[in-house]
DNA sequence: CCGGCCTGCTTGTCAGACCAGCAGTCCAGC
DNA sequence: GCTGGACTGCTGGTCTGACAAGCAGGCCGG
């Protein structure tokens, strides 16, 4: 108990905490640049090898980023540190932890569940001026764009089958083939939006990260293309399912359908 | 999409990448020694400056730790990285000033609400037989034996004073149990047991570092006593129903118990 | 006035050196 | 023979000095 941080305090350490600390602390801001190393030499009285490991600590943090090749280092902003640092260490742990993708699919799961419930409440139940509502409405809206877009690529695609729901905006101008790669970025648009719409950003980074960690997984587990027609489509109901619930404010089911879509997806996704 | 790579490649980063992939490809395995720095050098053909800023990137993300001053740097086991990096993550966005404490709450609840579901659901309708029911209920026990401890510290405590607690500043002297210490330890088993019983690896690591990073940031907040006589029985008392619910194999009510015990903790913890 | 050069900064990298610790070895003295 | 201490060779941690490449700004010549 006595012994506790005494275990190794290396130079480098002791500077990488204090310029960490300088950074949380407010005293170096988003956007500013930090010293130029031979400067931190001297202000620390180290050389110039240990104020490099140090700063080499810090941007693996993410909390110095640098531009160009030789561009000084600055402290990011923050939304910077969630797609990098913490996304990584998601993926590390998972790729070292051997975590099995099924648990991943369960904690994307709870995690959205979660996010489209509270999103649903906010719409049904906080009052019309709240900013947080609206904040919510225009996610949501977002939300829908994404879904009228991969609606949009489902039209122009050679119809394959009868089904051709009511879509009131349709293009037959735009390219013949559905581009898959675009099909996905909507996809990823939408659960993105429908979690913003949360308005919790811990959720939000969080989910990105395990989302993130997950796509790794599947393109490292098979070389999916997993896109044929009748899923597509069925995809899409799905999504307009959820946001149906969301926009009326039915936080439980929107929270059963989503369940259903993501896991649905994985399992369909996964064979072997 | 794919401008990932073009950006910088700096030598040290080169190597961190080689090594990184070796570690998680699994050439290397959690309690190998990584080679030695000068090792490292000749093989990468780089100084060894180089080597070490790139040893000192994976040290930041946890793929490599030493034990002591002069150690080797060895490859970790898999749950030191939610302990480590994801966790340092998560505290820093939040220093940030990006995620209020009340997103991270409400995170870990959505977290600790799926896995106590999860159990729950597993002891209620797995078989009897089902390794998964065994170790789920196996977690439990732990569960159990951590709110007994928590118990056996409230009675030996002789009954505190009348609970005026309106003046915290007045008699900081007189602690709710006798180790305030232990009985936070045993709070912390409790929780644990009970997402490991879920039995999802990825719930209880993302869980672990969520969990770290909140009272991280409530030590900084505040130098937290919140531990009056009644406080701390209510704990026990909400630890007891979920403790229930989950041996019972009530989802629902494992999961709305939960969440009352949260939030409720972190409403009367933060007042600001 | 404008363009090119030059100087001075930055980061990236290298080579070599030294120190403090730790482990294994090996020899001397008991 | 056995034990103790010195010795040797490793490890990481740190420093020094040097050079290349790239960028910015100033300065000078046309």
């Amino acid at each position: 108990m006595s012994f506790r941080a005494v275990t190794r305090n290396p130079a480098y350490e002791q500077v990488a905490q204090q310029l960490r600390e300088a950074i949380l602390d407010g005293q170096l801001r988003p956007g500013d640049e930090l010293p130029s190393e031979r400067e931190l030499c001297a202000q620390f009285g180290v050389s110039r090898t240990t104020v490099r490991e140090a700063l080499r600590a810090l941007q693996t943090q993410g909390l110095a980023v640098q531009a160009g090749p030789t561009a000084p280092l600055r402290v990011p902003q923050p939304d910077a540190l969630s797609t990098g640092p913490l996304r990584d260490s998601l993926v590390h742990l998972m790729k070292l932890g051997r975590v099995p993708l099924s648990d991943l699919v369960e904690l994307r799961c709870a995690l959205e569940a979660a996010a489209v419930a509270t999103a649903a409440n906010t719409l049904g139940l906080a009052p019309l001026n709240d900013p947080a509502r609206q904040r919510a409405a225009a996610h949501v809206a977002d939300a829908r764009a994404a879904l009228d877009t991969m609606r949009r690529q489902l039209a122009d695609t050679p119809p394959a089958a009868a089904g051709s729901d009511a879509d009131p905006a349709l293009a037959p101008a735009a390219p013949a083939v559905a581009d898959v790669a675009a099909f996905e970025q909507a996809d990823v648009a939408f659960h993105v939006a429908l979690v913003a719409a949360s308005g919790n950003e811990a959720l939000q980074l969080v989910m990105l990260a395990v989302r993130d960690s997950i796509s790794t997984h599947l393109r490292d587990a098979l070389t999916g293309d997993h896109a044929s027609q009748r899923t597509l489509n069925r995809l899409a109901r799905q999504h307009e399912a959820i946001l149906a619930a969301v926009e009326a404010g039915d936080a439980r089911d929107a929270e059963l359908l989503l369940r259903d879509h993501v896991i649905g997806f994985y399992r369909g996704t996964t064979r072997r």
